[in-house]
DNA sequence: CTAGAAGCTAGAGAGCGCTCTAGGTCAAGC
DNA sequence: GCTTGACCTAGAGCGCTCTCTAGCTTCTAG
């Protein structure tokens, strides 16, 4: 039962979190991991299931416009132990209600984008030949497809 | 009815749509604009409606994550003028797959975010006392109450 | 014994998206 | 006449998040 389960290499946990060694290293140097890392004898470092698991969140964190500041405070506030748990939620919750914003705001654009797909749809399904897109009426500079795209 | 609609400062334009005088002046270097912008005799920018349409669009890329490189292509696309709507689909298309795939992403994490939260709660409104979260006994580095919230 | 792969540190560099500075013009108001 | 404020250009600087380099060690396989 003795699988190397319990100790990884920098390598191991960059191709397993998607992160790059260099961006691992510099998570340590920036403190977002709890504890610096545990060594081998030889200085290399060895990560821990926990260490990994604690990586993948901050890859979500991350990923979910969290910024490092962000992540590194969290991470202070658990490695100072019990007793901040309302410092941590609030931190969580400020998170989260801004990935719900962006998602509201991402959902919005969405539309937008999409109609705007349609449109450019419809006129290439018309055949391009379909020139009610570009009057060369208005000589001024009316993009009309673009703005008529809104 | 010669109200000043057709003709805004970049001041006024900064406050329509949110960007700074500084950043509009760089889309502008940018070439994130149809056009760079007519003048006044003074030198001074003075944007049309249509431009404030055009910016607020771009704002609304940048706020959905287009990168501003992606925004100048387009731009390029719709300053050649008609004959390239494909190419201008294939953009769009491309930037509605991300933002699809973001969405979907995000909502992902807010369940992640959103069970540490209600864990978190749960926690805090048991009471501080309720120790199941701090064995000292696993004296290790054993961040039970993370790892357990994930 | 040697080559190659993987690791280490410290620190420079890069890409993006602004943001600000320096130094100046121009128009309006006191 | 002078100040104030909005505008101008060119270009430097910044915050963030990595990414890469240089120079070195250490382990493994042939």
């Amino acid at each position: 039962m003795a699988e190397e389960t319990a100790g990884l290499s920098i390598g191991q946990v960059a191709e397993r979190t998607g992160l790059s060694v260099h961006a691992l290293r510099f998570y340590e140097r920036e403190g977002i991991l709890a504890d610096p890392v545990r060594r081998e004898s030889n200085g290399r470092r060895v990560y821990s299931e926990d260490d990994l698991e604690w990586l993948e969140m901050c890859v979500k964190f991350r990923s979910s416009g969290m910024p490092l500041d962000t992540i590194r405070q969290y991470t202070e506030l658990v490695r100072q132990g019990p007793g901040n748990e309302e410092q941590r939620l609030a931190l969580l919750r400020g998170h989260q209600e801004r990935v719900t914003a962006q998602i509201h705001e991402l959902n919005e654009f969405l539309k937008v984008i999409s109609h705007k797909v349609e449109i450019y749809q419809d006129h290439l399904a018309r055949g391009v030949a379909d020139c009610l897109w570009t009057p060369p009426s208005t000589a001024a500079h009316g993009t009309a497809p673009e703005l008529a795209a809104e």
